[in-house]
DNA sequence: ATGAAAGCGCTAACAA
DNA sequence: TTGTTAGCGCTTTCAT
């Protein structure tokens, strides 16, 4: 910038109003500054002018979802960026595998850079260890997953509802015997579809028993195995709710394992690639993560252009998608 | 700082040699700045520092690709992140939608940053504007993509060779009238597929005549147009080689409209999600993403810590998985 | 082992 | 319209 100033003969201060975009410059000062700065290709330093600033701010976000490479998280991602690209906004991503410790350290490699805005998919139990920077004055909103022991925006799908209608969808087409496979209970999207789930068979009047439940199936292999057992057991479920996509992957090839695709019900929670394209169509209800991550971006971005309101929480609806193993009736007989 | 050092009554400076783990300062003292920085919960800022710091490095990296939301891009992303997190370092993702201006934008959003280095999936006919990047001592590294134009590292898949593979198992399956759905031309890594497609029809003597090459099909819903006019027409392919991923999922629907995808090979350049779930599953070529992004962040580190030799493309090869789509021979009488 | 002074590249506040 | 001075939070250099 000095040698901007130099080269234009000006002050470095006339450079850096030049710069801004700042009113008050002579047109023909404002030629010369910037031929002098395309001349030496000159870039200004938005992290020197920060340290003066008044505002201080980076125009960065920080993002940290379960791993970059996973659908949801990308389709945030990408609805993230979407909107932080119309404010200037660069973002940086970190994947946290759900592992708590990863999460903090991410955290802090974040706020360390001064990000100003940060939206995440927590897994630990609790987020108090978000205090000090959220007293800073860095809105931090949640996606997916609520917070616990701190009070932020957070933007989740309808877990409870959206599994109980999936349920009711299963009920609906005759079936009484309903498998649920789940992930770890401890996390929370998986405790509030699993919650849906027995509402849905309470108010419908089927007794839990009729249900097997089977939890803690946190990958695809797990969750195989798991449904490959009750099909080979004496009372295979006619119905089948994967409460994770992953599951609803491992459910799928247990029961092409089996030859029972085309006799079992399945629908699965959160949508799947290609769903459409198996044989039968995969019926899922679908998560809305683009809405999501705009959503989680609108509101950290109106949390720093001042809005002070209480910490909002806000629902994303799910949507069922009937491709069709989901309506396979359940067998007459039963 | 400045407010550690006066609750540890020490000056400014002590407090940045225990900030920075120099060496050189009395127990006693390091215990007292460290307790009164807990206290403060001091936050050292890296900008700052940076300022005057002789090697000015951000730690931070820029990962241009063309979607956060596309399978391909956040493999590659994931593998940038693992190789970076390990060196203390934060990655910018961007996505570029292969729009060329949106490229240099992109690029401009990070050189502004300041990012220590460069890893990108380009989309422009040629990358001169890099230059003064480049010039500056900026890493680049090119994934997926050749640069033109400029001398920089590239880590790619071997297009050609894994298309000439790719229609060598279909030729050995007996198949003669084979179909090449390929993206557009102008697209670097489809120009090399096709001709890979080419030369295994020349090596193996068929004349290029017998195949039909159908291009420009840039998305999922032209490819399968296209395919769907090829099976309607008088002399349908007996084997399709898709290059590229949304143009197999095109495949896919057109063969399974018609009914022909039990008699009809089918073989895709880089690999598709559940493509062994379908029926029959999907033969692909598959690229290895996660490779190609640790080099291009290894090839990134290498040139931070020194290396000058000249720019190294490198080549990654690809793997044919057979799931069975691809070994449906040719029907007997053709 | 510790500190004082200068300065990184820029902007705020005020002056001319 | 333009320039001057001070200072953002830190590290460098050189003293002590």
């Amino acid at each position: 910038m000095r040698q901007v100033a130099e080269r234009a003969g000006v002050s470095v201060k006339t450079v850096s109003r030049v710069v801004n975009g700042e009113p008050s410059v002579a047109p023909a000062t404002l030629r010369r500054v910037l031929s002098a700065a395309a001349a030496l290709d000159f870039q200004p330093d938005p992290h020197a002018g920060n340290l003066r600033r008044s505002d201080r701010r980076t125009r960065t976000l920080g993002l940290l979802i379960s791993s970059v490479d996973n659908p949801f998280a990308g389709a945030i991602h990408r609805a993230v960026e979407d909107a932080a690209i119309g404010r200037g906004f660069a973002v940086f991503a970190s994947s946290l595998d759900d592992d708590p410790e990863r999460e903090e350290e991410a955290v802090a490699a974040f706020t360390r850079r001064r990000v100003d805005g940060l939206i995440l998919t927590t897994s630990a139990q609790e987020q108090s260890y978000l205090e000090p920077e959220v007293r800073r004055g860095t809105p931090v909103v949640f996606v997916d997953r609520r917070p616990t022991g701190i009070a932020c925006d957070a933007v989740v799908s309808d877990n409870a509802e959206g599994a109980a209608a999936a349920t009711r969808h299963l009920l609906a087409h005759g079936h009484r015997r309903l498998a649920y496979l789940g992930d770890r209970p401890a996390i929370q999207t998986a405790g509030e579809r699993r919650r849906g789930f027995l509402e849905a068979l309470g108010q419908a009047g089927v007794p839990v028993g009729d249900a097997v439940i089977v939890e803690d199936l946190h990958d695809e292999t797990v969750a195989r195995k798991a449904l490959l057992r009750l099909l080979d057991g004496p009372e295979p479920p006619t119905a089948v709710f994967s409460a994770q996509n992953l599951i609803t992957i491992g459910a799928l090839r247990a029961l092409r394992e089996r030859g029972r695709h085309r006799d079992t019900a399945l629908i699965g929670f959160d949508d799947v690639a290609l769903a459409d394209l198996m044989d039968p169509g995969v019926t899922v209800m679908a998560q809305h993560p683009d809405d999501i991550g705009r959503i989680a971006a609108e509101r950290v971005f109106a949390r720093l252009d001042g809005d002070d309101s209480p910490a909002q929480r806000i629902t994303v609806d799910t949507t069922l998608i009937e491709r069709g193993s989901g309506e396979i009736p359940a067998p007459s007989n039963t």
